[in-house]
DNA sequence: CCTTAGACCTGGAGGC
DNA sequence: TGCCTCCAGGTCTAAG
């Protein structure tokens, strides 16, 4: 469950299940999970922690704790999941990587097949934005200050397709493939259209488009598309608003011709070549 | 500094 | 049924 209305949808989530509860023990079975200390020091600092706010920056999503930030990425497959028990059945259990026991007796426990995700305590910040795991992450899509200035010149002398821009989180944070595909549809350019010859007029389009989408995604509590085990908490809805993501043969909604599938640096990339121009 | 290919992982789908 | 290849909401890294 991965972009930007994705993750805000299991944030919301989380924030209400686990507002203020405290931390009784932390179990972590799979050692990468923690990511810049060991299992060991990770399961001792968040003992007897309080989840207090929650906060999402691009894909990341932050813990405020009483004295540590928690801040975790799902990548591909992460999922939390709240609830009283744990699941008896074995193919969801060889993939739960880690369990905190709440003092309520509740349990979450992060669940993730293919262990790409990550999870790293630091201390306490004044402003999250001063988080080390922060330096290397652009503006969050939502952010007042993601603006076309600021997208413009970011990407004005580089030379990868913007595609291939929208997709690198030190850019701007928060999309992935899915919306990436959308935004560009939506801003009527062409995602292979090399960077360096989008003008301010096009930045505009794409922040304008990215922010409206994203919007609009979250408050249908994202986009499903392929369905894993159930569990978990209800699925979005955003699939059905898609105009070209896994659309390819399909007819454009805005005019006669055909969806069509490329390639871009290997991620499969989905346009309408008509509506879409090549700059 | 910027770009690109490969690595990290697992399982489902489709071809033979 | 089995084996093989490709594919998946992502990001690090090493090397050019």
């Amino acid at each position: 469950m991965p972009e930007a209305p994705e993750v805000q949808t299991v944030l919301n989530y989380l924030e209400k299940e686990l507002k203020d509860k405290e931390i009784a023990s932390v179990s972590i079975t799979h050692p990468k999970l923690a990511d810049n200390m060991s299992v060991e020091d990770f399961q001792k600092d968040l003992k007897n922690q309080h989840f207090r706010r929650f906060f999402r920056r691009g894909k990341y999503l932050v813990f405020e704790m009483d004295d540590y930030d928690l801040v975790a990425h799902m990548r591909m497959e992460g999922k939390f999941i709240v609830c009283d028990k744990l699941p008896e059945e074995e193919k969801i259990k060889k993939h739960i990587h880690g369990i905190f026991s709440l003092s309520d007796g509740k349990i979450l426990y992060y669940q993730d097949t293919r262990k790409f995700g990550r999870m790293a305590l630091f201390d306490k910040k004044e402003n999250l934005s001063d988080l080390e795991i922060f330096k290397k992450v652009g503006l969050d899509v939502l952010d007042p200050g993601c603006t076309k200035e600021y997208l413009y010149n970011k990407i004005k002398n580089r030379k990868v397709p913007i595609k291939t821009a929208l997709l690198n989180q030190q850019i701007l944070a928060g999309l992935g493939n899915i919306y990436a595909d959308e935004v560009l549809f939506e801003a009527k350019i062409d995602p292979r259209s090399v960077c360096s010859h989008l003008d301010e007029k096009d930045c505009e389009n794409i922040i304008q488009a990215a922010k409206a989408i994203i919007k609009e995604a979250i408050k249908n509590k994202g986009t499903t598309i392929r369905s894993f085990s159930s569990g978990n908490h209800e699925p979005g809805t955003f699939q059905e608003y898609l105009k070209v993501h896994q659309r390819n043969n399909e007819t454009c909604k805005n005019c006669e011709n055909e969806i069509i599938c490329i390639k871009i640096n290997n991620r499969s990339t989905y346009l309408c070549p008509q509506c879409q121009k090549l700059k």
